[in-house]
Formats: structure tokens, sequence, C-alpha cells
DNA sequence: TATTATACTGTACATACATTCAGTATTTTT
DNA sequence: AAAAATACTGAATGTATGTACAGTATAATA
């Protein structure tokens, strides 16, 4: 996040107030309005850095298409959680690009911190009430017991199972869905890591 | 404050859903692509009533001038939810003898705006994904349609069950587990209370 | 029974709005 | 010293969008 200007903050302000107030973002020329200027270029280059800048986001073609980003400053505040998608290959990261969006969350609404939501797809852990779609707090960790539901990547592949440890050198992964086996990993030959654990559960239907 | 009708409902559902997705108020046209209108002039109308009713208001002229008003039929505060335990007989009131603990949620961490979360006791729901001891979020509402998770009443028992109408008078409460058999309620000689739905699922592991 | 509310399709149009282009000027960075 | 970013004015344009008008149909209300 590069820094922000003074007459870009005023236009931000400017923007979150007629939010509050409105209920809508304002319009180019509601801009002008509010600051004084005289042409809705002012108030579109202003727009275009601020965006630029990561302040807002801008829907093209829209009209009133804008809204304030939460500021990447604080990566995860008390209340902000980021969604992150669960996709088939490639590490679930705090990335940008992987963030889908972010969820108001306050800590204490789960009985353990976490950091992240991970959004699942398929039904590997149906039997344990985890639905395709449900976003799972996850705390990061690689602290698991046998038993814990945990997210783990195997090369590139991510994946939630619940964990057992059959041998020093042998670990199960275990899906909750009959028409899906065991994944064996042996941490003599495979590469495995453990991303974190599920703590928690949120559903929207 | 009017009654709302299912389809007014779903309007302002898809208002406040498309505000959470997107930072700003849908156009009429984005209303009809998610609700399956043809003419824009349906969710005018729609918006319209609910204007009348006092659900929105509506600025003239302005593009996506749509904004939300607070209900003041929902004492419950912006950010606190109580838990309520689904007792065996007994309906699930806001009395304060049956709120087992309260839980600081945002409004905006579900969907739809909701009024308590109620704790599932059993596993009648369980290849829904609802497992024993979690927090269900429960819109009170009887607006249900077909398959909706509904909060039921029978007499004094409490069930959460798929919402199914058979025929004007006849209503099947379907759970999702196999060990589990349908409730079917004759509305001329039973009494069904649809106490609200299910908007969402909260679960601590 | 007449009327109002609900729930749509479909067409049309004025204007609200985003967006681009052409300038000018100052400051900051390379 | 050149290039890029900042900070504007002013005009122009295509389209996104609100909104009115004309229908059809059903349910609720007076």
């Amino acid at each position: 996040m590069k820094e922000i200007t003074s007459q870009q903050q005023r236009v931000l302000d400017c923007i979150q107030i007629y939010i509050n107030k409105t209920g809508f973002p304002p319009t180019r020329a509601n801009i002008c309005k509010e600051l004084g200027f005289k042409s809705p270029n002012s108030a579109e280059t202003h727009l275009r850095a601020l965006e630029k800048k990561g302040f807002i986001s801008i829907e093209s073609g829209a009209s009133r298409g804008i809204s304030i980003l939460d500021s990447q400053e604080y990566p995860v505040n008390d209340y902000e959680y980021p969604v992150i998608g669960l996709v088939a290959a490639g590490s679930p990261t705090l990335a940008e690009e992987n963030i889908e969006r972010k969820i108001n969350c306050p800590k204490s609404v789960f009985d353990s911190n976490f950091d992240y939501f991970l959004k699942v797809k398929g039904l590997s852990m149906k039997n344990a009430g985890i639905m395709e779609d449900d976003l799972i707090a996850v705390k990061k960790t690689t602290d698991v017991k046998n038993g814990d539901i945990v997210i783990a990547r195997i090369d590139d592949e991510v994946t939630v199972k619940f964990f057992r440890r059959k041998s020093p050198n042998i670990i199960e992964l275990e899906p909750a869905n009959d028409e899906f086996t065991n994944i064996i990993v042996n941490l003599e030959t495979d590469e495995l890591h453990i991303e974190g654990k599920s703590v928690g559960l949120l559903r929207k239907n």
C-alpha cells in the first residue's frame, strides 16, 4: 500500500461520509460538489489513484461502483478475517489474489483464535458435517493431534481431512465420506505440510 | 411497518446480499438478473412497495439510490445474539431463562439478518451437515419455501427439519438422516408453528 | 361487485453517469 | 534534465439506469 496524499485522503473520506449518509457511494459529480472541484475528471483521476493504491475498487461501467476496501496494512485485525478458496492445486495463502472477500467476525465467535476462513470444495468431510462452500475457521498451526480436522498440503494439493498418526513416519488423512479413501502419507518419501486445523465452521444458506 | 410479502422479502434480501457482496446497491436490472425477472419494471414495483412499507428508501433519479432502513422490529442489538437451547419440550423463545448465553456477531456474517442462535440437539439433520451442538442462525419468519430448513413447533415439541408442502393442508417435515422418519402434519387437525428458518450455521470445535 | 394490491412482461426515453480526450501547471522521482 | 505523479479545468460521448406507459393476470379487500 503506497502512501496516500492529502487530497486523496479528502476524496476517500468524502466517499465514506457519503456512504454513511446515503447508504450508497457517490458519483464523480457528487464528489466534485462536496469538495469543490469543477470537473468530473478531477474526481475521476483521484479515484483512479486511490484504486491503484488499493484503497478502493471501482467496478467498470457501473454507476456509483465504488467500494472502499479494507486497509491491508493490518492483515488480520481483531474483527476481519479473509476468506480463502480451497483450490485443488496451490496452497492456501493470505496473498491478496487468493482472498475472495473478508468477513467481519469477532475473535470470540469461536473458542480458539483463528487466522482465516477456508471455503470448502467437495464433500469428502460430509459425515463430519462439513459441506460444500462451508467456511472453515482455520488456525495456522502445525501442532495437531489425532482426530483433529486438519488442512493439509501434499505437493500442491490442499485438502481437509481427519489427522491420524499411525506410526512416527506414517500419517493417515481420513475423509468423513465412504466414497473417499484414506490418504496414507509416508513422511520419509512424501512431503506433507500441515497448514493448520479447523477450530470452527460458518455456513451461509 | 406493514407486512412484507414473500416476493418483497426476496427482493429485500437480494438488495442486502448485493450490498454485502459489492459494496453498493443493485440497479433494477441487477435485481431482475438475480431473481429471474424479465422486466425492470418488476423490480421497480417491488422497490416502490418496499419503500411504501418503510423497508427501504429510494433517492429519486439517483442510480443505485436504494438504502435499506433499519428495522425497529428486532430489539436485539447489532452485535449480540442470544443462544437458545433446543429443548425437547417447550418453544424456543427469547425469554431470558431460555438464553444460554450471548454471542457477539455482526449482522453481516450471514447474508441475511437473523434473530438468534439455536443450539441443535440430536442428529436428525446430519446429512444436511447439521451436527449436535451446532448453532443455527435463525431468522424469525413464517415465510418459508419448500426445501428451507425450518424451526417448527408441533404442540410443545420443537424440531429442525426440511420444509415440504405436499398439498395445501399437508406439510411434511423431512429429516436429513435415514434413521429418522418424516413428520406429516395435517393442518386441519394438527397445529404447526413455524418459528423461523435457518439462514446460517456456526460450529465450534 | 368494484377496487386495490400483488406480480409480472415489454417497450421506450430522458438523463444520470462513467469515461475519454485535450489542455495547463506544479511537484516529485529517476 | 527528463519522466512521472499530482492536481486540476473543460468539453464530449456512449451507455447505464431510473422511470413512465401500456398491458395481462390473480388474489385480497372493501
